[in-house]
DNA sequence: TCGGGTAACTAG
DNA sequence: CATCGCTAGTTACCCGA
């Protein structure tokens, strides 16, 4: 593929396509190569339901215990986590009914992290984000997390929702119409069904619901029973609905008109009423014609009522998902990414099954193979009628002026469209240019036939180079085969298959194969023979070299004054001469490459692990329009969020977060030639080290707020914002090599603070479960529970199983060592309505708080021994200041201790560890772990600072 | 001379 | 109306220890 061949980026190179224009009209028939390929579509297929006997939630109360922890292990697997939740019966029940095959626990994740085990089946190759998995992020909260949820409660509630409704409709396999799309819902007051009913129905039902009414009018409907003057008078420009409008709705599985359900008849209401004051029938049956989204009126209330920005830009809800979704660079990406992580595995299984035995021999043979401009084949392929590619000019655009052409066929290259240009531009080259759609769905399907054609030949290695083009090496093959009788028949093979044409080019090494495929193309052959190798190379041009672009091409114009290079031309120049002006690297890889030497490996076989990612980054150049700061912070949050939807997804953490800010060019125009492009920007990239390996999205977002606020750039002069998260490990690498205890441990370890488990200090037996603080209550032994999973399941999964095994009596009593997060998730429930805030008469009576109680203590110090908890923390404080800052297993202590000061309200002695740190800090500004210190202590501060502001606001 | 952070470049 | 200019990886370069 190729893709840059004609970018136009920020003006509009109307005089070169003139010059073109000009040339073209002496002398026709020129002809080039070339293809793109790229993009996954979004299907939003629902998850297939797991069809294994999991039951309804609703029925556990008829379950005995036995099935009742076969069927939460089945729920969990349903999920995709790897390990059953459960992992053995509980001691009191009779043993092993039913749940035998799930005992394995956490010794199969060993075999599992690197090969697929399974047979040839779909998600082998499964290339596009499942959409299952999408939304699962962990619920993991830490420090970082309350700055997040004081300011997006909303956001929270709303991942939460998406994560229930994904589990439940996994778990009862059952689809609910999405009745209330696009409709963002407040409930107001006392309602019938109560609001904690309404609010499942409207979440499972494809509604947003919101427990709090923004100042910006965020709501397109509030539901009532009845309203004061007062409310009447504040909700005078929404929608307020009776709670049936929903029920009805519901049962009607579509969305009722809402003028029949209003509580009030206000000037907003009444208008609507007006224009739509058409019979009701007439109404309803449009709408069911044309389905609510069509329904102009409804669309029209929603962006009056939403604040909708005009355009579909960085600022609307939807942005990211609707810009990944259309744009081919992402599918691009994401497609290679998943070729790496998913198909490679499978090729490394299949190609080792084989136990082909190696060719004893140096030399080798590599095959290039690469289908002829992918997407503009597959796109006419799919037009209705089909498109011939080898007369008509075609291209795959979006389709306006300053459109960029993903891919054109041979009939418009000829033209002199080539891809990555504007369709204007294009058009003006090739009046009669075809425009077709993006085909992302089939792209991604003939790709997946395509790498299973090569899986089908008896190779020695494959290497996915993109959706559409792979290295092969076919040593042995070419035994008993000529290389042109093996290219020919993979290019029958995907012909057949595919109805696509490829274009195979091979030689002796991996440069030579990929300078053979270019010579090959569109849709013919080269191989180059070991003793022609010099001969081919005199008739290849420097530029086309595989790492040698545009600004490698101007330098050794300025530098060495050679333009339009030959590579012979760079034969006569040395060594030397070739470092000093390229740089070391690429000097000593030019001076091979003009000679025919590549040493570049494509044996998957012998070093898979070369393979792994070793950093993920988001990146988005378009779209970015923005007026103040809190829209920034804002659409970083957002990132945070997709950030740790695609580590999850990857089941890695990093321990190093960069954001990277695009700016305006002080040179270019405000607004560029390209609809709502970048331009030409300045870049500023900044770097920040978290001390510890995590994803968890507070955390991320946090972060990259305190590096928004360093760099501090004028706010309407962004363009692009990308971040990037390095330093990679796997879960499972992460435990499996200690990487925790590698990281400091603290000195305490060995004296003053032993910690009282004495497991956690050998990670390579480390438990996934934690110990338990109340011994004796549990059916279940805690090895048998596994919090790792439990802690995956959305918060509202885990309350629910909480209270079912409560009620069992096989136990969780909420205060468990490593389930903090689950507490803390509680804990700010309690916090979210003002009304709900600590009940002033709350007693030990009140079943709530005894069950979410926990003594107050750190290290075994009572709270009471408030001066030797104070003693211990500045002990702490200086021993881990000199190193790199707090271990994470002690902040996981203290996180918790101090959640526990908060929710016994014991502002004081909070703000009196803020201050003994905040002190200690000044002293030790030079210290390592100066920075991760002060990280801490500022959250600590505007924790306490937002907590009291949340007293005061509401009369505490 | 190194190691770490940032910028630039390339590919598809 | 428009339009969806992504991302992983390598290398160069600069700085301070």
């Amino acid at each position: 593929m190729d893709l840059s061949s004609a970018t136009e980026w920020g003006s509009i190179n109307d005089s070169e396509i003139d010059l073109l224009l000009r040339e073209r009209e002496r002398r026709e028939g020129a002809e080039e190569a070339v293809q793109v390929a790229s993009s996954q579509p979004e299907s939003l297929e629902a998850t297939q339901a797991d069809e294994s006997g999991v039951q309804n939630s609703d029925d556990w109360g008829s379950m005995n215990d036995g099935e009742f922890i076969s069927f939460v292990n089945k729920l969990s697997q349903s999920r995709g986590l790897k390990q059953p939740l459960i992992t053995s019966q509980p001691v009191s029940d009779h043993a092993d009914q039913g749940g035998s095959d799930q005992n394995i626990m956490s010794s199969n994740r060993a075999s599992e992290s690197f090969r697929s085990n399974s047979p040839l089946n779909d998600q082998d190759l499964q290339l596009s984000v499942d959409p299952a998995e999408v939304d699962q992020g962990s619920q993991e909260i830490e420090f970082g997390d309350f700055d997040t949820y004081f300011r997006h409660k909303a956001l929270k509630q709303q991942e939460e929702d998406l994560q229930y409704v994904e589990f439940i409709k996994n778990a009862r396999g059952l689809e609910y119409p999405p009745v209330f799309e696009g409709c963002v819902i407040y409930i107001n007051g006392k309602t019938s069904p109560d609001a904690e009913q309404l609010h499942k129905l409207i979440i499972l039902h494809g509604g947003t619901y919101i427990q709090a009414l923004g100042a910006k009018g965020n709501a397109t409907h509030i539901i009532s029973e009845t309203l004061t003057p007062q409310k009447k008078l504040e909700f005078r420009n929404y929608k307020v609905l009776k709670p049936t409008w929903i029920t009805e709705s519901i049962e009607s599985k579509r969305l009722l008109h809402w003028a029949d359900y209003m509580v009030i008849h206000n000037d907003y209401g009444q208008q609507r009423i007006d224009t739509a004051a058409k019979p009701v029938v007439e109404e309803e049956a449009e709408i069911s014609q044309l389905s609510q989204i069509t329904d102009p009126e409804d669309n029209l209330d929603k962006q009056e009522e939403v604040e909708m920005p005009d355009h579909m830009n960085c600022k609307h809800p939807n942005f990211l998902s609707n810009f990944f979704a259309k744009s081919r660079l992402h599918h691009l990406s994401s497609w290679k990414a998943d070729l790496r992580s998913h198909f490679l595995h499978r090729a490394i299984d299949t190609l080792t099954s084989r136990k082909l035995e190696k060719v004893a021999t140096s030399t080798r043979v590599i095959l290039h193979v690469d289908f002829d401009c992918f997407f503009a084949t597959v796109s006419a392929l799919m037009h209705d009628p089909p498109i011939d590619i080898n007369s008509v000019p075609v291209c795959v655009t979006h389709g306006g002026n300053t459109s960029d052409i993903a891919s054109c066929n041979y009939v418009a290259r000829a033209k002199g469209c080539r891809n990555g240009m504007w369709l204007r531009s294009a058009r003006r080259l090739c009046p009669e240019l075809v425009c077709l759609e993006y085909q992302f769905d089939e792209y991604e399907r003939i790709s997946k036939l395509f790498y299973e054609i090569l899986l089908g030949f008896e190779i020695d290695s494959i290497l996915p180079v993109s959706v559409d083009e792979a290295l092969l090496d076919i040593t042995s093959l070419s035994v008993t085969k000529s290389p042109a009788e093996i290219m020919t028949e993979i290019k029958q093979e995907v012909q057949k298959l595919t109805k696509c044409s490829v274009s195979c080019g091979s030689g002796p090494n991996v440069l030579l194969a990929k300078l053979a495929l270019h010579r090959a193309k569109p849709n013919g052959m080269y191989y180059v023979h070991d003793d022609e190798v010099l001969t081919f190379l005199d008739t290849v041009r420097f530029a086309d070299l595989p790492g040698i672009g545009p600004q490698i091409c101007s330098k050794l114009e300025t530098e060495l004054n050679i333009t339009n290079a030959w590579v012979t031309e760079l034969r006569s120049v040395s060594k030397q001469k070739l470092s000093s002006v390229f740089g070391p690297k690429t000097g000593v890889t030019i001076f091979n490459y003009v000679r025919g030497i590549d040493d570049t490996t494509i044996d998957i076989l012998a070093n898979p692990e070369e393979y792994e990612r070793k950093s993920l980054s988001i990146d988005v150049n378009w779209g970015i329009r923005f007026d103040t700061d809190v829209e920034v912070e804002k659409f970083l949050g957002d990132l945070a969020k997709e950030m740790n939807t695609r580590l999850l997804k990857v089941n890695m953490v990093g321990s190093s977060i960069t954001l990277k800010l695009a700016t305006r060019h002080p040179d270019a125009p405000v607004d560029p030639p390209k609809y709502l492009g970048m331009g030409h920007c300045e870049f500023v990239s900044r770097t920040t080290r978290f001390g510890h390996f995590t994803r968890e999205a507070g955390i991320l977002a946090t972060e990259l707020k305190h590096i928004y606020r360093a760099i501090n750039p004028d706010v309407k002069e962004l363009r692009g914002v990308s971040i990037s998260m390095n330093k990679l490990v796997s879960d499972q690498k992460k435990t499996q090599k200690g990487l925790d205890a590698d990281q400091k441990q603290l000195p305490f370890k060995s004296g003053l603070f032993k910690l009282d488990k004495p497991e956690s200090l050998k990670p390579a037996t480390k438990p996934k479960s934690p110990v338990r603080r109340n011994e004796g209550t549990f059916g279940i032994r805690e090895s048998e529970i596994n919090w790792e999973v439990f802690n995956e399941l959305p918060s509202q999964i885990q309350k629910e199983l909480k209270e079912e095994l409560g009620r069992r009596n096989l136990g969780i009593t909420g205060s468990l060592y490593e389930s903090p997060k689950k507490r803390k998730v509680d804990f700010f429930s309690n916090f979210v309505s003002p009304k709900k805030k600590r009940p002033p008469e709350r007693t030990l009576l009140d079943s709530n708080y005894i069950e979410t109680r926990t003594p107050v203590s750190f290290q075994k110090t009572p709270i009471t021994d408030f001066m030797g908890i104070m003693a211990k923390l500045g002990t702490w404080f200086d021993h881990s200041i000199q190193a790199r800052g707090p271990h994470e297993k002690d902040l996981v202590l203290f996180n918790e201790f101090m959640f526990g000061l908060l929710e016994i309200d014991e502002m004081l002695k909070f703000h009196s560890i803020v201050r003994l740190f905040e002190e200690k800090l000044i002293m030790h500004k030079t210290a390592t772990g100066y920075h991760e210190w002060s990280r801490l202590v500022n959250e600590l501060r505007t924790i306490f600072n937002e907590v009291k502001y949340e007293d005061l606001e509401f009369g505490f």
